[in-house]
DNA sequence: GATGAATGAGAATTCATTCAT
DNA sequence: CATGAATGAATTCTCATTCAT
């Protein structure tokens, strides 16, 4: 084994594994846990099912991986919010428009099926407990509180309005096709006070 | 033989039936169709799982019958805001309290799967055709468009809002546990008009 | 309980069981042991399931005792040749008749139905047991050597052409719709000597 | 991936699928549609019946198939006889020796199966409507009004004689074990024409 | 690393049988 | 005697997972 055949090995091995996750992404987010199976995940990565257990040890396994992943991404952009400039308004317009925007549906399903379905895995559902849903309200809530002192979000326990305010954006993302997904001016309404 | 004992049996298989319906809601609303074990309903409804089938010929029969309840009952309701006294927007309000409220959820959670999941039964697929989600849109729209006429109802493509309104009231009751659920208030200020 | 009563109760008790073993014997043999649910015997007699268990055990009890009497009043059917006057041939002609007459089908198929099926009880398969297919072969000989003796049936092994005969005539029998049912004169023609 | 590891799973499939087709016609000609268990075809192939779906879809499925192959079979080995030497005599005593042996009984007692079962799969029933019983008679019949001018068959309606000699030799495929398989000049006497 | 044959646990469904009324 | 509600064992079929090649 050379160095470079090493090399060459763990670039194909990045590859495929990249490809499984891709794979499942799509298909856990439209199925659910119960409803995909290993086969569906290896025929959309167009790779035989026995290779997806080269690479990862179980469903559990790979389903709980991808969640860890969705939950680190999204905490990651909320916490990425305060480097930013501009009036917490303007920076809750941001995320917004970011969370709903197409490519981040996956995500959200992902999360809404782990913290739901009841054939989560033991893994998945202990992530699901570290960063329990109130973790995204507890990171959102300072920028709430800012937009509030500075007279831009309605008046009301800070609490609330962001649960709500999460709420309603993680109904929409999940509830996939054919339902219409609001721009983000039509959530804002939720939260902004009123002149 | 005797009439009291016709009646019995009646009452009997009405219980049953209810028994089974009621649990079949509640486990297919949280787990979907192939979450949802017959076993699971038979057991939350204290029966054994054959009896289930004693009343239903399948479990695809079963769900099916419960999503064309759950359509029936959410198209009437709508369409009984037609009917009564109060503004536009005064009986949007009623409507959106009324599927706020917490025995709606496992009516959405109902409908949701039955257009989304993918082991959705021929009966119901067909259902929801009939009925599909532009259908609750289309039977909102004159009470919009009559609001937005009183100046009550904000303005802009009057589908548009119907379908964002509804969308929003779709996804908060069928994220389930551990979500806020909004009050009405909070969910009428995407449509209202502003001042 | 006087005894009118005790004699209607009877009465009702013969005709009742009565109604379940013709119903039963109509359906065992289309449908087989296994192929015959307990639902369709009651159904064709015209009475509840329940019912038939309070006439007979189970339905092993309840093939067991058709396929005994198939048997006794077969082997009677053939005892009874024996009585009668006539040629050997022309006795042996008057059973093929009599065998080959429609009413006669399901007795055949019953006893073809103990004699194969993986199902049979235990009670039936002594029955096959103790009169087996050879106790037939056995009634039938000495007829069969009257015939040879008197030049009216072909020379050769006589236990082979009462073999071959009654295999013919089972065979017919358990053939069932879609297929001709010779008459007696062809099947004759298997066993009667050359002139 | 190289050729020779494609030949050998080719190699694994053919012989796993005839290992259970073999296994199945056994099975299914002894007990039946309904009598025979996959789990039954799976012991007798010496397989986990996990393998036998890996093969073949459902039991449906696969009966049909063996019914397709015994079909075909056999009305390939009547319409064979039109290509062969000898008087027509001669040549339906050739099949009629070629039915009776004893490796055909399994495709008899299928089609036979086939047509009288109730548990018949759509695609079964759907061959034997379009190759029912008729067909065999409607092939045999040119061979038989030969044999009749040639003064060789015993004269009469020529459907009624092929009807009744097609009877004879399934009733006797069918009986199965315990009874006694006549030779070929035993049923040949039926049809012959007496000097 | 990659494939797909092979296994077996688990879920839907059927049906013989029991038993309260 | 008669009914049909109720149960659970048995069967078909699916799919996660293993493993020889």
């Amino acid at each position: 084994m050379s160095p470079l055949r090493e090399e060459q090995l763990d670039q194909i091995r990045d590859e495929r594994k990249d490809q499984i996750v891709q794979a499942a992404i799509k298909v856990f987010a439209r199925r659910g846990i119960i409803g995909t199976k290993m086969s569906m995940i290896a025929a959309e990565a167009g790779i035989s099912h026995g290779l997806v257990y080269h690479y990862f040890k179980t469903k559990d396994d790979l389903f709980s991986m991808l969640i860890q992943g969705a939950v680190e991404t999204s905490i990651a952009s909320i916490e990425g919010l305060y480097g930013l400039p501009g009036s917490p308004l303007e920076r809750i317009r941001l995320l917004t428009e970011h969370i709903l925007s197409k490519e981040n549906t996956p995500y959200f399903m992902l999360i809404y099926q782990a913290a739901h379905s009841d054939g989560v895995p033991e893994k998945a559902g202990r992530l699901m407990k570290e960063y329990p849903l109130q973790a995204y309200i507890d990171r959102l809530l300072p920028l709430f509180k800012e937009g509030q002192q500075a007279g831009e979000i309605a008046d009301g326990d800070p609490e609330e309005i962001v649960g709500n305010y999460f709420s309603i954006l993680s109904g929409i993302m999940v509830l996939g096709e054919g339902y219409r997904i609001p721009n983000a001016e039509f959530v804002m309404r939720t939260i902004v006070k009123p002149k």
